[in-house]
RNA sequence: GGGGUCUUAGCUCAGCUGGGAGAGCAUCUGCCUUACAAGCAGAGGGUCAUAGGUUCGAGCCCUAUAGGCCCCACCA
């Protein structure tokens, strides 16, 4: 290989091999070193950052905020990687783009994480108390928060780090006090006490959204119980049966409901039953709510354990009577059982039954039981005092938004799970008992209990004058505060430039998992606190999962640490692995396989690169001139065909590539750049550029620089494209390449040029490609040995088509491993035993000295033949359609056309030359 | 119970508004050709789940069926 100029040197000291310390580039692209080198670069000259700019365009992207207790995996390494390539992409466009980024407090998964470290060391939340918690949690934060945001910059992102935020700054403080404050103002955030869902092991409240349900084997027991007799007294003889899931709630049973339709129970109406073990009478009920299909028509009724239950209660103003604990042990209104967890309560409370003679039988049942998503833990129906956000008329614009498109989802059977998630409401319960997260806004007067929301603590009582109030001890859902995202980490509340200028934002990138939880949150609170949408798009992405399609998790132990794969193979591998072949929103599976395949491009890429330059250094040290400085209207009018027809295709490609990205067709538009570049750029144009930049022939110079010319300017303009998805290989080869830019991450985005589409030359090349692919083809069928030349002869009537193959003739011979090549008109001077390629408008013959076998010669002809038989039938039949005809559209037909007579001539050149051989 | 989604080459998946079935990996054959063996040149392999329908034309649109996955609801 050649030496490198001097400055070339300088830019590749870095990958030179350093055990031989040749001035060889490395054959084979390691990323090590230069991944964080550039993205400190990146990082000093301050590209990601973003500043109001009136004279441009915003384009914004909030982060999804990763939770400080993370650890980046898969899920991440897709989410930032799509977000980076819009980001990049538009940056290069010109647009300001801004990436916000920043972390979530994550209130009850750190706090969970925290109580597990002080357990380990021997202590707890609750000897540290309140104060002494929060301050090891934001040690905490300090020490394990910039963890996540490090291993993003592993990945290249680039975030505008200048302002990253976090859901518990004080500015997010801020946001979401004056928010809570607004809507209660308003009459949207209330205090009630109403049935919620409690984890028994968090201790606190958690959402709707929270509860996760999962399939049990669990028991159906069939109980009964005594109807009171005349004498208020529980009958021996007459018994009401019913089968319960859960038969430790009898003990909170304010009732026995049945169908008032159903004609079994009507003796029933105004009668009582006895509640077996508490001791007590309990009326029967009549509620549409009960099925008569189901089991015996009859629903015990837990007021205080069961939603529904909680409804029939308020219909029928029963008594709710709480039976549990915080911790899910029975409290004093169980009786003996008080102090028993649920569980042995409930089995102790069966046996008991069963002594009385009221246990009628136990089944086996699988049910779903709702559990906490994140201890897994099964969660309990009680009734308490907490906050929460009405939710009916606040939805609204949200449904609205998407409706009417002003919002768009991406793919659009998102919009279904949305509305299905908006149709079926609930309000929203806002509390929580925890410590880590905003504390609630609400003081209580300490004399007379008066529930004042405010910013600060009031000074004085409004109802008594006093001047003593205790703040709510609870704090917010995380989601609360995450809702506001989009607007309180560009300034709300206060009315800042950025907040002016950037939103609303462009694009939110981020998983269908989680469209509840924060999705729809952000759109109404958006739409309620700035009047406007948070976002104009969201794009979403499936989950990454492992080989066998299992969800990557860590009690599977399956995960992979997209940190090891970017040490193995680079994070550009990584990235490109994961934007190609997949559509938004569906699940992908991870190989080490496909990384593999992207790591591969990669050098692939470095190679062509590599090639390029070691051309461009040559001509350098001849001429003292760069590719670069060459303009291209002095090269223009040198430009052979094949240079025309690779620039035409990658007008094409730019074109396409933009309108890909345009509709978010991520992975679509990158693979495109893949096949351009590995099989048009590498395999068919470097190659036939390769004689010409080797030739030593006089009067080949404006050719060789229109050659080099080319090679660097498609192989930049094919950076650009792929910068957005490896932006570090991109970068290092940009910068090596040339001098007169400084990054390509601040390059302009390549444009369609009208004046570069060449039709013609598109079609000359693609002929003579088919020609070789012919020869080729012949040569392996025969075994011709690869290192054995020979004679090729291109016989054509048509001038035109002779005049390609005479201005290609040069790389033609190469890649067609010809000894030599004769165009010409007619086939004299050939032999009869020569073999032929027939594609349209010529019949290449290759006469090899060996005899040819003629009986396999024509068996292959009639093979052709029969094949454009078979083409011609189906164009004809097309076009013999009237129907086809009058309806088709006019491209379409005059495609048809084309074909026709294509296949009609290479026909007939088949079957002239059958007719020679037989 | 409601809804979504998938079924395309041996494997994993693309296939944009309907207009002659693609990629990567794997397999087979031949090549260390001075950018790249992490490579090059060739090859084999698909009744696009099944059955109907709409259409000049269906992998793509409609209906039904079978199987897989997911979300929501939660009949106690």
């Amino acid at each position: 290989m050649r030496p490198l100029s001097r400055n070339r040197q300088r830019a590749f000291r870095i990958i030179l091999k350093e055990e031989t310390m040749s001035r060889e580039l490395a054959k084979t692209y390691d990323p090590k070193g230069i991944e964080d080198r550039l993205y400190q670069k990146w990082l000093d000259q301050k590209y990601f950052h973003a500043e109001v700019d009136r004279t441009k365009k915003p384009f914004t992207i909030v982060i999804p905020p990763p939770n400080i207790t993370g650890q980046l995996h898969m899920g991440h390494a897709l989410d930032e990687t799509m977000q980076d390539i819009l980001i990049r992409y538009k940056r290069m466009q010109g647009y300001n783009a801004l990436w916000q980024p920043g972390t979530d407090h994550a209130s009850i998964s750190t706090e969970v994480k925290i109580i597990e470290k002080l357990k380990d060391e021997g202590t707890s939340k609750e000897e540290l108390g309140r104060e002494g918690f929060l301050k090891r949690a934001w040690d905490w934060k300090k020490e394990y928060g910039g963890r996540i945001v490090s291993q993003l910059k592993k990945l290249g992102s680039s975030c505008d780090w200048d302002r990253e935020r976090f859901t518990m700054d004080e500015g997010c403080n801020k946001a979401v006090t004056e928010v809570f404050c607004r809507m209660h103002e308003k009459g949207w955030i209330y205090r009630g006490s109403r049935i919620i869902n409690w984890c028994p092991v968090c201790n606190t409240s958690i959402s709707d959204a929270e509860v996760e349900y999962e399939e049990q084997a669990g028991h159906f027991w069939h109980i009964k119980y005594p109807l009171v007799d005349e004498n208020g007294q529980p009958s021996k003889t007459e018994f009401l049966e019913f089968a319960t899931t859960r038969p430790e709630t009898m003990l909170g049973d304010t009732a026995v409901a049945v169908n008032p339709n159903d004609e079994r129970y009507t003796y029933l109406k105004g009668r009582q039953v006895w509640l077996p073990i508490v001791g007590k009478a309990i009326p029967v009920v009549e509620d549409d709510y009960v099925d008569m299909e189901f089991g015996t028509g009859v629903v015990k009724i837990t007021p205080a354990h069961d939603p529904n239950d909680f409804e029939v209660g308020k219909r029928h103003n029963l008594p709710e009577v709480n039976i549990l604990n915080d911790d899910a042990t029975i409290n004093k209104n169980g009786g003996k059982y008080e102090g028993l967890d649920r569980y042995e309560a409930r089995k102790r409370i069966v046996e008991e039954l069963e002594q009385e003679g009221l246990l009628v039988r136990i089944e086996d049942y699988s049910h779903n039981v709702g559990t906490h998503d994140r201890c897994g833990t099964t969660i309990e129906p009680m009734i308490k005092q907490q906050w929460f956000v009405k939710m009916d008329e606040l939805i609204r614009p949200a449904v609205e938004a998407v409706k009417k498109g002003e919002i768009k989802l991406i793919p659009e059977r998102m919009e279904k799970i949305y509305f299905n998630w908006t149709d079926n409401i609930r309000d929203w319960c806002i509390s929580r008992q925890l410590w880590w997260g905003h504390r609630i806004p609400a003081y209580y007067c300490d004399k007379c209990g008066e529930i004042v929301v405010d910013k600060d603590m009031p000074q004085v009582c409004p109802k008594c004058g006093e001047a003593h109030f205790t703040q709510d001890p609870d704090v917010l859902d995380t989601w609360f505060s995450s809702a506001l995202w989009p607007f309180s980490t560009l300034g709300w509340p206060e009315k800042t430039e950025e907040l002016d200028y950037f939103y609303p934002t462009d694009v939110l990138v981020t998983g269908y998992d989680i469209i509840f939880f924060w999705v729809i949150r952000m759109v109404f609170s958006g739409y309620e606190q700035m009047g406007e949408k948070p976002f104009k798009t969201v794009l979403f992405h499936g989950l990454v999962r492992d080989s066998q399609g299992r969800k990557m998790s860590k009690s599977l132990g399956n995960g992979i640490d997209p940190l090891e794969i970017i040490d193995q193979y680079g994070a550009d591998a990584l990235r490109l692995m994961l934007m190609t072949g997949n559509a938004p929103g569906n699940d992908m599976r991870f190989y080490h396989e496909r990384v593999e395949a992207s790591r591969n491009f990669a050098n692939k890429v470095w190679n062509a690169s590599r090639f390029i330059m070691m051309n461009m250094d040559q001509e350098e040290e001849k001429t003292g001139k760069r590719g670069w400085e060459v303009s291209y209207d002095e090269v223009k009018n040198s430009l052979y065909p094949v240079d025309k027809w690779i620039l035409s295709k990658l007008n094409t490609l730019v074109k396409e590539v933009t309108d890909n990205m345009d509709s978010f067709e991520l992975g679509i538009a990158v693979q495109k750049v893949y096949d351009f570049i590995w099989d048009e750029f590498c395999d068919w144009y470097i190659e036939m550029v390769k004689p010409r930049l080797y030739s030593t022939a006089a009067g080949e110079e404006d050719g060789k620089r229109a050659a080099l010319w080319t090679l660097q300017n498609v192989l930049i303009d094919a950076l650009k494209l792929l910068h957005p998805y490896m932006p570090f290989i991109t970068e290092e080869i940009f910068c090596t390449l040339q001098t007169k830019e400084e990054s390509i991450m601040i390059s302009d985005w390549p444009v369609f040029m009208r004046e570069r589409a060449f039709e013609a030359e598109e079609t000359a090349i693609e002929l003579m490609k088919e020609a070789v692919r012919g020869i080729r083809n012949v040569r392996t069928q025969m075994n011709v040995a690869p290192g054995k030349k020979a004679a090729v002869f291109v016989v054509s009537e048509n001038e035109g088509v002779r005049r390609i193959f005479e201005e290609g003739r040069q790389f033609f011979t190469a890649l067609a491993a010809a000894s030599e090549l004769k165009v010409q008109a007619d086939k004299s001077g050939i032999d009869d035993s020569a073999v032929s390629v027939v594609i349209q408008g010529a019949t290449v013959y290759i006469p090899f000295e060996e005899l040819v076998d003629i009986g396999q010669e024509i068996e292959r002809l009639k093979k052709e033949q029969k094949r454009l038989e078979g083409e011609l039938a189906r164009v004809q039949g097309m076009l013999g359609n009237e129907r086809f005809m009058a309806k088709a559209p006019e491209q379409k037909v005059a495609e048809e056309r084309a074909k026709l007579e294509k296949y009609t001539q290479m026909k007939a050149q088949v079957e002239e030359r059958l007719a020679q051989l037989c």
